[in-house]
DNA sequence: TAAGGTACACATACAGCGTAAGTCTGTCAA
DNA sequence: TTGACAGACTTACGCTGTATGTGTACCTTA
């Protein structure tokens, strides 16, 4: 029986395992076929590796999870503080979109793993900073920072679940919200039949524009509630 | 070999097994234990039967989760249309969160299933309605929808990663985000210490105020989108 | 140079998952 | 009486995460 371990008899040199090299390959799993397909042997055989090989490096799958959440926390550009907060929190907020996007399976493991890492906790002190300089009391920067949280995470989701959908449609291209609405009687449901007929299925409609567009509305919003210049 | 048909030799009537009568055990076991939990042998064994017998009822596991997660949008207020849009709009978005407060399982399900159920689309049909009879143009009560269902969906996600931590925490009670941060230097993060020292751990801090906080927010500032009355 | 400790990949095994496939039996219609 | 059918049953397959034990290569110390 040979092993595998040192240089490989005929293959590459062989790169060491380790932690970052194994969360990097969990994360380009996830990404590629999302959170529920990410399964540790098939991580491992990413890895030219065994399953319980991947033990000497991460606790268990949790870890893993936590790990890559981490990561896409990291990928989340901090609010500066001090000046602007308007624009700190406007780009922190696409920043944010932008990670969930490019990292769907993230929405929904982001809220609820344990043990928040440092990336996760430097994002929170930043905001809150953020807003307690421009002028909020410690409650209204809760609840700003509150509002903004659960808009963009719930746009997040619904973004996942829209993209869900059309992922698994036929090469139709066409039809992303049309297929499942089309044959429901227009006469039962007008407003719903008023909207598909128009420009949410059109070429116009962006989803980073209607990000945007509820994003700057609680912006808005939110500078009623700041205190004093 | 004795079968289990029939009136059982010792045990109750034995009511038959029904689609309707398998979802709610779903469901019960959901709320209970979370949706992770729910499997067909659990299932099975609640309703003191074997696994495959729930196919006789269902189609398959995602069935049963299309078909729970269709009673949650049941159990959603439909908005009224004609009247006030804001109270209108406010008492859906509470009973939303209320709904999925009770069946934390759901965030995450409601919208990433294909196939929307009838109690959805006719949800979908009522909001949009709503709006425009409020003097919404289509693009704005397309916004506005969208908006609001991003916030409350957002916010139940965080909701239910709230709970998730204080769940599985011993019963030390005090401690919610308490413990998570209470390690964390205050120096190096003071203005998270700044929120845990404050009013955030403490008792009068209640979701549902936060949650009507954010919501009041954003509905104060839709009356702004609405065209002439 | 020899001995021992450590790091790490390995194979095996187990319980639990969803469900395909086939079987058995009580009930009802013809 | 017979045959079809509904519905519960058993068995089996390929997955999952991971506990456990083994084997080898390397490094440190004597």
């Amino acid at each position: 029986m040979e092993t595998a371990r040192g240089a490989a008899p005929t293959g590459q040199p062989r790169i060491p395992l380790s932690r970052e090299r194994v969360l990097r390959a969990a994360m380009v799993l996830a990404d590629r076929a999302g959170v529920e397909s990410l399964t540790m042997r098939k991580l491992a055989r990413e890895l030219g590796v065994e399953a319980m090989s991947l033990y000497n490096h991460v606790a268990n799958k949790d870890d893993i999870l936590d790990g890559i959440v981490e990561i896409v926390f990291g990928e989340i550009e901090l609010p500066a503080s001090g000046t602007d907060w308007r624009a700190a929190m406007r780009l922190r907020a696409i920043s944010t979109r932008e990670a969930l996007a490019r990292h769907r399976w993230a929405v929904g493991l982001m809220e609820s793993r344990m043990s928040p890492g440092p990336a996760n906790v430097r994002l929170h002190d930043a905001m809150l900073g953020c807003l307690r300089q421009a002028g909020f009391s410690v409650e209204m920067a809760v609840h700003a920072y509150s509002v903004q949280d659960s808009y963009i995470y719930g746009f997040a989701l619904q973004e996942k679940g829209f993209a869900g959908q059309k992922d698994r449609l036929p090469a139709d291209e066409e039809s992303l919200s049309g297929t499942l609405v089309r044959e429901l009687p227009a006469d039962e449901y007008p407003y719903i039949a008023e909207v598909v007929g128009g420009y949410v299925t059109g070429p116009d409609f962006q989803l980073a524009d209607e990000f945007e567009f509820g994003l700057d509305l609680i912006l808005d919003a939110l500078e009623g509630l700041r205190g004093g210049d």
